[in-house]
DNA sequence: CTGTTAGCGCTTTCAT
DNA sequence: ATGAAAGCGCTAACAG
């Protein structure tokens, strides 16, 4: 069903056709009533690869994420949706797990592709680099959500990590923590800037106390936990760099005869777990979506215009208090509404 | 940079150009090469939607799907991409928000994009039907993964809900408990599958007892629960239709002085919260991933031929135990692997 | 206002 | 073994 066969139908020329169905070019009703017909009638839809090769413009967007399981990516990914379909986009994800080629190979395909814009969330470091590079290099517009990096004249929006983790820290203090410890991931620039956050904010109240695991994993969590035990260490308080390590932590501590929350408050990040498993810990709440529909936004200026060089974006996590009661304090779990 | 220039600066045609890059004639070790240089040299990458639009072929599917924040929809996700990537197939990801106009709006561009394939999942219903419809007139193939359905004539691949609950109650049954409940959702195909699998199993055992809330909330289990408790009901098990669910009824009992799992057992579906809630109770875990990557073969089976009509695939979930120390058990979680 | 027509970048006969 | 040329379906001058 082509576009000739439509003009046919209709008896009228092809661009007539052509404009009625872009609405740019005055077309008589009486024409515009035969063609619209005729493509009920016919059923016709045009196509998509003609329209974009003639005009040069695809209207999709690539988001390259490591792996869309996490629940903080596949908000950011219903952030960026949501804006691209607004303005009529299609949005081809493109998720890594976390491995090198798959990335390359998405690349190229975005490259042939001729995407509009990429969104771009990964670690940091010289591969995910290289492939930034190669797609500005083409001219395409990339801008990073939740990669931090020390490229500074690149459009991101990111999480200020540091200045959220004084938050959640503050708020045991609050809670009359006296001695406070902190487990992280080793490797991760994530973790180390939460640990930068708790640093701040205990340097004159307590001694530090800190544990590392590998990964953000329950396991990780619970092996630091026991370190920190093992170490003997003194707390009543645990901060931790994801809600997943803090219910291993929970749970390693509860072995070890120490109740929560009354014995040791544990504070997690993320808020994917805490607020539902029950365990009365609170959280860091990072406001996902909101940060995707940042990041498609600057895509979208970037896209249309606009030569300002690194545009950036802050976003502050904020606490979400374990909800006690529902039918007590309905107002509670605001943060997870989306 | 086109096809053109690239012959030019090699000094072939553009047909041998063509050649070389599809390696589907046989083009001179010289000239390949010169080719090959004149490539990387320019650094050029074909058009896809010139190559779409000469060739016919898209190589883009297109998933679907209500909600992809829900982890058991991104586990499908990454199923599917993982096959179609194999194929070097792109994904298109729809995200409907269980909006229908949106839904219908993702079919509209479906439809002009040409994708060769689509898998679908979500509720099942008359609008749904009515898309998957529009696209099956249209010749595109579609495959619906976690969307049960009366149409029998459609490929599909779904879950065993009803079977799956009858080994979640049974374990419940081995695990000591006497009286078993069931809390699930009112109005949901998947809730009424899992209570029949519940009925079937708890026929000749115990009298039903049954709560219901009007969505797969943590808020809904909850209550569920206190209206379970309010009706003086007796039971030492519940099998709840999802996790969240579940943990809301384990928030419920405790409140009300009911100690999990020494007085009441519980059983969850989905093992998204299960496994890592620490509050030890088991739940059936969905082979998500597995779903997608079938439902995915499936429709590529469907696009590169076959006639077979009305292909089906069933699966089965699988039990999860909780975990109660990592290092004491370390083969429980076997399940989580992805 | 409407129609003709020359591309957009690539593939693919069909000659050579 | 290689190249010339005719489309694929649509848009956008340009004529009328």
């Amino acid at each position: 069903m082509t576009i000739r066969e439509v003009a046919k139908h209709a008896g009228v020329s092809v661009a007539t056709v052509s404009a009625v169905i872009n609405d740019n070019k005055y077309v008589s009703d009486e024409l515009k009533h035969k063609v619209l017909q005729a493509i009920k009638e016919l059923n016709y839809r045009p196509n998509r690869w003609a329209k974009s090769l003639a005009t040069g413009k695809g209207y999709t967007i690539a988001y390259i994420v490591p792996d869309i399981t996490n629940p903080i990516f596949s908000r950011i990914t219903k952030g960026i949706q949501g804006v691209a379909n607004e303005k009529n986009y299609s949005v081809i994800l493109c998720s890594t797990n976390f491995d090198s080629p798959t990335r390359r190979r998405y690349v190229d395909w975005i490259l042939e592709m001729r995407v509009d814009g990429v969104v771009f969330t990964g670690r940091h470091g010289r591969e995910s680099l290289t492939e930034i590079t190669r797609l500005q290099d083409a001219a395409i517009p990339v801008v990073t959500a939740l990669a931090p990096s020390d490229v500074t004249d690149m459009d991101r929006v990111l999480l200020d990590d540091r200045e959220s983790s004084r938050l959640a820290v503050r708020f045991l203090k609050e809670s009359q923590c006296q001695r406070i410890a902190f487990v992280g991931v080793r490797q991760s620039t994530t973790s180390k800037e939460r640990y930068r956050g708790y640093s701040d904010e205990i340097a004159d109240y307590c001694p530090e106390q800190v544990a590392y695991g590998e990964d953000f994993t329950w396991d990780d969590g619970y092996q630091a936990a026991q370190q920190l035990t093992k170490n003997g260490a003194l707390f009543d308080g645990v901060f931790a760099a994801s809600d997943i390590m803090a219910l291993g932590v929970i749970a390693c501590l509860k072995e070890h005869g120490r109740d929560v929350p009354e014995d040791v408050q544990i504070m997690g990040f993320d808020n994917t777990y805490a607020q539902w498993s029950g365990q009365g810990f609170a959280s860091m709440s990072i406001p996902a979506f909101e940060i995707g529909v940042k990041a498609a936004q600057m895509l979208f200026d970037r896209i249309s215009e606009i030569e300002i060089p690194g545009m950036q974006e802050l976003f502050m996590a904020s606490l979400a208090v374990p909800r006690v009661r529902p039918s007590l304090n309905p107002n509670l779990n605001l943060n997870l509404k989306e």
